[in-house]
RNA sequence: GUGAGUGUAGCUCAGUUGGCAGAGCAUCUGACUGUGGCUCAGAGGGUCGCGGGUUCAAGCCCCGUCACUCACCCCA
């Protein structure tokens, strides 16, 4: 094959994207109810939105970004998620000015230049929700709530949310130096990612899935006991307030985020039975980022689902294709013609019709019809013309309407036939 | 970036110690001239991923390369 699609990237074929679009449908739907506003941003953005939100040392920003120099010698990069986007957008555009909690939501395409595997793709899509202004726990719980919601109506099953805080500016270097302490004295007994990880991000060793990492790690120092009095109440608060929507969920004080400009809350929603990658959505709070971007003190939380992962989880997600109302077919000098204008009036009233266009036998004609899955057939031939009447075809039970050739009465029968 | 596995028809896959490229499904056509599904008959469809080597002869053996898949790292 001459022409394929780059590594990592793939094609959207008919009978799948419809569980793309009920997704979608779904999500747009909850969102409205919680008062979030879609939001469209560019794909592309300056280099630095990402280096300087996402991290320098985070993997995203060394090794997956799709960067490169345009012709005006600017370095531009393909958005790897899209918090970062957004808040550039936010102060951009002022929208701290508007009451808060302003709440905006987003749908499309993300990329990272990482190795393919199951459900992990270069060009890969999310579903983002961000809510800024408000640095209650109670918006925290919300957020969640409406994450567990989408991801429930969309018919998901067997999802496990996490949750943890990983405390803010304050707090968290303190942390940091008392797990670095820890380890330091039984560091060798750790793996060699492990021993890389202790200088670049510590709190990623609490993460490791290598049993002698889990072993040497026991007794380590706990995030959720290094909080400073301020988010350990944030913590406390939204433990409460999920209680209180029944949001079901444990504490995972291991929980990492890629990402630094994570503060206080963070979770994950993941699912067990997804192979290596298994995280369907994840998120938290950033309350330092707008600031970064030159914009007031604000406060910020968001999530974001990732499409490829939640497709394979959902019922039925093995999509048929969509079938046709009816097939004309068309036999003579005179009916093609006719049938073509008899499917532009039947379309114009909300029937998905079909017009044969080559001449062919009756017969082939009828098989067509039931290959395509035709709820109806209409023969359109010297006699039907002549007469003026035609006889409708339910294929399903087989049974035949005669009817008078006109829109409205063909309407009524095909539409009865539904 | 690292490791392992797999590449044969649109799809799923057979292919013996090296000896003419195969099946099922799908597609199309036909079986008393205008009625589908079931059945039957038939047809089209291949650079055996690509390049080199060994051999009288390679889908099969050897070397290289590319792609895909899974895993590591990391993440949605």
């Amino acid at each position: 094959m001459k022409h394929k699609t780059l590594k990592g990237f793939q094609d959207i074929l008919p009978p799948e994207i419809s569980v793309w679009q009920h997704i979608e449908k779904i999500s747009r739907d909850v969102f409205k109810t919680y008062g979030y506003q879609e939001i469209r941003l560019p794909v592309l953005e300056s280099t630095d939105i990402f280096t300087r939100s996402i991290g320098e040392t985070s993997d995203i920003v060394e090794k997956e970004m799709y960067t490169f120099t345009d012709k005006g010698d600017r370095s531009v990069t393909l958005r790897p998620e899209g918090t970062a986007s957004f808040v550039r957008a936010y102060v951009e555009h002022h929208l701290f000015n508007n009451p808060a909690p302003q709440k905006f939501y987003y749908m499309g395409p993300m990329f990272r230049y990482e190795r393919p595997q199951a459900y992990r793709y270069r060009q890969f899509y999310q579903i983002g929700a961000e809510a800024m202004g408000v640095e209650d726990p109670k918006l925290d719980a919300e957020i969640i709530s409406m994450l567990s919601k989408i991801l429930n109506s969309t018919g998901l099953e067997g999802v496990n949310f996490e949750l943890t805080s990983i405390g803010c500016k304050n707090c968290r270097p303190a942390y940091r130096d008392a797990l670095k302490n820890f380890l330091r004295d039984r560091l060798n007994s750790f793996c060699g990612d492990c021993q890389r990880r202790f200088d670049l991000n510590p709190l990623r060793i609490l993460d490791c899935k290598v049993p002698g990492c889990i072993e040497s790690r026991q007794g380590s120092p706990a995030v959720l006991d290094h909080l400073c009095a301020d988010c350990k109440q944030h913590f406390d608060g939204l433990k409460r307030n999920l209680e209180t929507l029944s949001v079901r969920h444990s504490i995972n004080p291991n929980l990492v985020r890629g990402l630094d400009y994570y503060t206080k809350t963070a979770f994950e929603v993941t699912s067990e039975s997804l192979g290596s990658q298994k995280a369907v959505a994840a998120g938290g709070r950033y309350d330092g980022l707008v600031d970064e971007f030159g914009g007031p003190p604000t406060p910020g939380i968001g999530f974001a689902i990732g499409m490829e992962r939640i497709i394979p989880l959902i019922k039925g997600s093995m999509s048929k294709a969509e079938p046709p109302d009816l097939l004309i077919c068309p036999l003579g000098q005179e009916a093609p013609e006719k049938g073509l204008l008899l499917a532009e009036q039947l379309r114009s009233s909300g029937i998905w019709a079909e017009v044969n266009y080559e001449q062919t036998s009756l017969k082939s004609q009828m098989r067509k019809a039931n290959r395509l899955g035709a709820k109806n057939v209409i023969v359109l031939g010297e006699d039907e013309l002549k007469k003026g009447e035609v006889v409708v075809k339910n294929m399903v039970n087989g049974t035949e309407t005669k009817a008078v050739l006109e829109v409205q009465e063909l309407k009524k029968i095909i539409k009865a036939g539904k």
